[in-house]
DNA sequence: TAGATTGTTAATCGATTAACAATC
DNA sequence: TAGATTGTTAATCGATTAACAATC
């Protein structure tokens, strides 16, 4: 109910419910009960209504929670109800397949800055945005105040394009780079990379592929 | 040590360990411990010894593990020893960036067959893949005995497309798609989406941006 | 040998679930 | 009112950590 300090494993999921509501709510629903919304995302009810205890009462006994009413507490919760800028570095195919994602502004997140350290794309345009020189970044990213990169450059590369961005008041990484990366304690990392996810699921598939 | 039923969590961390130690053989390490292995990663190493030992024992008292073994093994109880045929539904802009990656067949996977519905796509050629028509889709997959599927389209076609995998034998999705799917139980899911993980981390960072 | 590090046990810690009074 | 569903508590379950004998 009050807020002394909230497991992140709890945060962590917080994202899920909001992205299951907005669904709902596109679908048309006004209303949801912690039995629905958990059986759409395969979590316990139990455990949802545990969740959101944490931050406050957002339901109502007998009928449930209002859907706009809880996207907007969840918003709230997560910071996102503004748009946050980004700056994406590194624009191989994947950096341009992200800046080229529509799916960022609706969801609290806008790409406004991009980097790349080979000559050959600086300049280049993607959308609304020019590819800018490796070199500008720190002072383009202080001047902007972006706190918040998206790092899809080469595993060798994450470390040190971290250092600086770090160095140059980022404080979140998301890491596309399939690598660990090393930060201050004050810098938050999360990871992205969908080999980890295909060979946690390789382990649970019997035998191997069919004849060929 | 025997593996009665080895906690899906730690089934989770195999693959890291996998890539962390690769990035070591890579450096030209040859043995590491679990100290070692554990701050790349930002990890106990007790954690580690003890994951490690649910599947045998791999290390050795006084100097460690080594590494090019340690990866051979979880290569082997990860079951990417030999690479897994993986289909590609949906070329956006993810979908391209997906199909041009060369860091999966290293890794255990290569794409062999790439599905879109759009007809303007179907027929272009992805490096030494052509775009197949949809229509095709369980045809071709169960011809191939293909097991794997990388879901890559809008969320409103996940589940029906789901379905249409399941119904041909593919056991293992990675969906890219910013929704959940419902799966029958012997059907391993796992999910990417890079907006849960920037909202994950917004939670803790205070206040708003700098002043514009 | 001495130092280092494993594999494993027991203790601790934290997360999930079950259950139910409160109440819409 | 009767039925439904919340928020919360206590019990259960599972995961992590600390510690150390074994041993390379």
């Amino acid at each position: 109910m009050v807020d002394g300090k909230v497991p992140d494993i709890i945060v962590g999921r917080l994202p899920l419910y909001l992205r299951a509501l907005s669904r709902m709510r596109q679908a048309g629903a006004q209303v949801t009960s912690s039995q629905e919304l958990g059986s759409q995302i395969g979590i316990s009810s139990a455990q949802i209504r545990k969740d959101l205890s944490q931050f406050g009462e957002f339901g109502k006994q007998g009928t449930g929670y209002n859907v706009p009413f809880l996207i907007t507490q969840l918003r709230r919760i997560l910071q996102v109800e503004e748009v946050w800028d980004v700056a994406l570095i590194g624009i191989g195919d994947l950096g341009r397949a992200i800046a080229n994602y529509a799916g960022f502004v609706d969801r609290g997140f806008r790409i406004t800055l991009v980097f790349e350290s080979d000559p050959e794309k600086i300049g280049q345009r993607i959308g609304a945005l020019t590819v800018q020189d490796m070199a500008g970044l720190e002072e383009e990213i202080h001047r902007r105040g972006v706190r918040i990169a998206m790092l899809a450059v080469p595993a060798a590369a994450a470390q040190p394009v971290t250092d600086r961005l770090v160095g140059c008041g980022v404080r979140g990484i998301l890491c596309y780079a399939p690598t660990s990366i090393s930060v201050p304690p004050e810098v938050q990392v999360q990871y992205t990379d969908p080999v980890l996810h295909l060979q946690h699921m390789t382990f649970y598939l019997g035998a191997s592929q069919a004849p060929r």
